[in-house]
DNA sequence: CCAGCAACTGAGAATGATTCTCATGTTCAG
DNA sequence: CTGAACATGAGAATCATTCTCAGTTGCTGG
């Protein structure tokens, strides 16, 4: 299955250290753009290979929004949800064991296997919910 | 806001009923073949206008794909979440008030308002298991 | 240290889903 | 019935993402 033998590349790197240099969720693109401006050079299409091998390996957090763009995150430890502001985008990892256990259990009584799931909750924060108000 | 007087059309028609009578997930380029192979004829856009009207009214659940696919659905009564075979598609419907209250609860803890959530699991269905096993 | 090859890279083309354009067709009020 | 606003649809345009493939490079055996 696993034919090849991963190289490590300062492309790759790259892509490592400015996602580790960041706390925000940004997509492919954002990434690629960040990585140009200050100055390392990786083309689009690497900057894409790379998240998608991150993701892969559990590496990086992924999120879809409602736009249908993928947008990606250092991971900081364990499997978590996100609360996220749609004004901002401000995020917030928040702990879902109860949910966790609900989905696996709802999934078993259904004869499902090879479990897994989405839960992204959405709003506006108190900041911009304030700012829309003013 | 809300300039126009939305209009009653065949179009229009053909869409709701063809969502009346069947109760999987499909995508827009989905329902639009299954107008064309009943002798509907309907442009693509209008297939994706309607969908997209009708799932801004709340009318017809939608559930975003892991490939990126938008999927409609005629809207059963009432707020719930699904349980979505990875193989097959096949769908079920899962009543989720705690997690409902989760949502709600955690999105306040937060300061945040105005909350909205996605909650899909993905799994393999007892069919597709044992198809896959032999 | 060097050769050689497989894996990696990147520019741009290709893809696939969705949205937009705008000339033409329809619906509905009067 | 008539006009005009709204809807339609064919195809072009977008947008994010993936693919292609020739050129580059990390790594391992010699």
């Amino acid at each position: 299955m696993s034919s090849g033998v991963r190289r490590l590349t300062r492309q790759q790197q790259a892509v490592s250290d400015i996602l580790a240099r960041h706390t925000d969720f940004r997509s492919a693109q954002g990434w690629h753009a960040a990585l140009l401006a200050q100055g390392s050079a990786v083309g689009l299409a690497t900057v894409y290979r790379t998240l998608q091998f991150l993701a892969d390996e559990g590496r990086i957090d992924v999120l879809r929004t409602d736009s249908g763009e993928t947008r990606y995150r250092a991971c900081s430890v364990g499997h978590h949800h996100h609360l996220v502001c749609r004004d901002c985008g401000r995020t917030v990892e928040v702990d879902a064991a109860d949910v966790e256990r609900w989905a696996t259990t709802t999934a078993a009584a259904y004869g499902f296997t090879a479990v897994d799931h989405t839960v992204e909750i959405f709003g506006r924060c108190a900041t911009c919910a304030a700012a829309a108000r003013g």
